[in-house]
DNA sequence: CATTGCTATGCAACGAGGTGCATAGCAGGA
DNA sequence: TCCTGCTATGCACCTCGTTGCATAGCAATG
């Protein structure tokens, strides 16, 4: 499990309330790592109580107040071991692959419809990544200095776009197979 | 959830029982859609009972008897509904990804050998892609005809290389940024 | 003959993840 | 005033997935 993991990554890059991190995580960090914000409340509950984390009550006004959530010396010490640890190959759930495979036995034009659903989606999210990386990486840091949390933000940003280039030049490899058993082919 | 279409899929490619469905899941199914012998058993009972599928208890000689699954016709209705409705955004899962971001708050090079190791894999996948692609795509089918299977087989297995290539490429530029912080630079 | 190893099927238990629902403060508009 | 909507936290339940274990047939090896 690499949930807790996440969030202590999260807390490091910037203290927040379980609100905010179900919030983050639909977001940047989502887009690497999926949570829900009972997910999130349950995790954040046994790392307090593990004394990964530390709470803050913190009153507001014009809305309600919330718990301010921060890293504790054990969650920073628990998230260098896990780093050293070896982490296995992400399980990967691709269910449009296991559609492409199964429309052999259907209709394959039947498709086309949700694989160009698919890659709007991913178009869609690949603007959102530009847009994200000229806002946030447009410039060179004012100090002009070497930032090891905005240069690793930086390249997985680099990650998702590339991902998503992949993903929409295959869909279209996928569209134009697909094409080919059009009904009066 | 989508594993019983994955096992639909998998048994119109060809029939088999539990044991030899979970070995597919270990290599091509596997590489888009992960499952253990317990799960798959669990649902083929399932899938039994709802009558997706037929079974055929195999005798066999010098090896245990077997239970061959075969998809019936409310199988293969379950399948075409299921191509046709729309599927959400594959939750995605790397933890690579958390950990590229979480090295910012703990040593960056030390993360340099758990990232080779990724790339490793990922590069012994890559050529293990390429391998099946030319025995089982590198010669035009013998009937020259257009057949679905085979080319939708063969599209899902160059998604499967696109995607090696890019994580390959993308590991490259993680290793490139992280010596960028080896200690002493 | 005992051990190892592969084929083949399955149970029990646990933990992670997801859905639905509940509560509550407060703002703004109909 | 009532309703809608956003912030904020949480419970209960159910399913999915994983781990560990158990059983059993048969082959090959020492």
């Amino acid at each position: 499990m690499a949930l807790e993991h996440a969030i202590l990554v999260s807390l490091l890059e910037k203290p927040g309330s379980g609100y905010e991190l179900a919030r983050r995580f639909e977001r940047s960090i989502g887009y690497f790592w999926t949570a829900t914000h009972q997910q999130i409340y349950r995790v954040l509950k046994r790392m307090e109580s593990d004394g990964w984390v530390d709470v803050r009550d913190v009153p507001q006004y014009g809305r309600p107040d919330k718990k301010e959530y921060s890293v504790a010396a054990p969650g920073r010490q628990a998230l260098s071991a896990w780093l050293g640890e070896p982490t296995e190959p992400e399980s990967v759930r691709h269910d449009l692959a296991v559609k492409v495979r199964g429309a052999a036995f259907s209709d394959p034009a039947a498709l086309i419809d949700e694989v160009e659903r698919h890659r709007e989606a991913h178009t869609a999210r690949l603007a959102h990544y530009r847009a994200g990386e000229t806002r946030d990486f447009g410039t060179p840091p004012a100090d002009g200095g070497l930032d090891a949390e905005r240069e690793l933000q930086h390249v997985v940003l680099r990650g998702g776009i590339a991902y998503e280039q992949m993903m929409i030049a295959w869909l279209d490899d996928v569209l134009a197979t697909l094409a080919r058993f059009r009904t009066g082919d």
